[in-house]
DNA sequence: CAAATAACTTATCAACGTTAAGTTATCACC
DNA sequence: GGTGATAACTTAACGTTGATAAGTTATTTG
């Protein structure tokens, strides 16, 4: 009659939780999902090929995330928790307004060619869901637990810093949100070219984020 | 019996085309694909929907496409010629070498924004064929005909505008490659950008345009 | 031990891109 | 004006996808 041999073959099947640990589950679930994204991309990366390496029936990632977009909202924000940190180290660490814009600058470009895999899941990819897409939006930070606001907090620091940097009496060319707007886009822009086209004869990789970084901080100044 | 009455009912069912007029039924699809793909999106847009809309079964596209994604990439050299004339025509109308780049850089971005689809396929696609993923390299441009090179003739230009700005007896301060490089990063930093989150309340987009232009511009031209 | 319920599975759904196989209409030719 | 080749097209279906419904175990609590 079969009575017990824990699925001796070939399935991977995963103990059972007991009662208390659905938690342990859930980040089981995100680590192969991590893995899988970054391994295969958004659309290959499938709910059954999820369950299968978690040990599980799909089914069951169902009772952990509302649908597959959670999943990855889930993912961006352990991602963008890191850049975050990061980004706070330097508040604290150094004062000088300006200082900390180009130090955010180059933590962010940093942080990026570090994590290709992740950046190009969070800012780049064309078969993303809607709500993902949105990740980075400032305004509606009401629930900082909600799924996916980590970019906005990102974003809202480089504000703050360019406010800050007006306050400090440094004259902008732009108001505060459009320079902040200019500055990521500047540097975003290296960073996506540098992770899409790798084997694109490009100049110097310190080169080009000194120079956008240059370029960007002089075109948002003032001339004197 | 119902011997004949050509679909009197609901479906369009477009008429069965004569012997040598296949061409004809190939561009209702691609001109049905284009709006479908403009209103919903690439995904949204499937392959049912295009069918119906052009009033045939769905296995008939592929009689005249090989997949979905051949549809999109007939799409995209239609549209990435366009860019490309109105790119010729800015070097045969504009003799200024800055102005020229000027321009450019504005054909760019409009370009980039009214056809946000192709532009994501091409430029920002991280899903699709090796013949696509190496638009931008501007080394090898064996078969011109090939799908999906028009971006590779987009960015040669640029670095042949920045080489006659540099002949002009313009100072620099980078090599023209990396003023290229650096010029296209911007460009396509604000244009990734609001492609990609198209709900994210951005400033103004003339501002970020212009704005990111004076920038690069004034970034890369020795100050004097 | 027994009720409650967390944890999980099997069976199934509609929609997707795509293919196989069959059907009709048109043309060239005798 | 028939006849055969074949362009143009359809119906039926396949394998997957994300997702749901409903049922089944296993654990905890009283």
């Amino acid at each position: 009659m079969e009575t017990e041999l824990p699925a001796s073959s070939t399935a991977p099947s995963a103990s059972r939780k007991k009662r208390g640990e659905g938690h342990t589950r859930r980040d089981e679930i995100l680590l192969a999902a991590k893995t899988l994204f970054l391994e295969e991309g958004y659309d290959a990366a499938t709910i059954r090929k999820i369950a299968d390496r978690v040990g599980v029936s799909a089914p069951t990632l169902y009772l952990y995330f509302q649908d597959k977009e959670a999943i990855m909202l889930a993912l961006c924000d352990q991602t963008f928790g890191r850049l975050i940190e990061r980004i706070a180290k330097i508040e604290k660490t150094v004062t000088d307004p300006l200082e900390r814009i180009c130090r955010f600058g180059d933590a962010y470009a940093r942080f990026g060619l570090e994590h290709p895999d992740e950046y190009r899941l969070v800012f780049i990819g064309n078969n993303i869901p809607e709500a993902v897409r949105k990740v980075g939006h400032r305004m509606p930070i009401d629930d900082p637990t909600r799924p996916g606001v980590g970019g906005a907090l990102v974003f809202s620091r480089l504000v703050a810093m360019l406010s800050q940097l007006e306050a400090s009496g440094v004259k902008l060319n732009y108001p505060p949100d459009t320079c902040a707007e200019l500055c990521w886009m500047g540097i975003h822009g290296v960073v996506a070219a540098l992770i899409m086209k790798p084997d694109f004869p490009w100049s110097n990789r310190e080169t080009l984020i000194q120079g956008m970084q240059d370029i960007v901080i002089n075109g948002i100044l003032s001339r004197a």
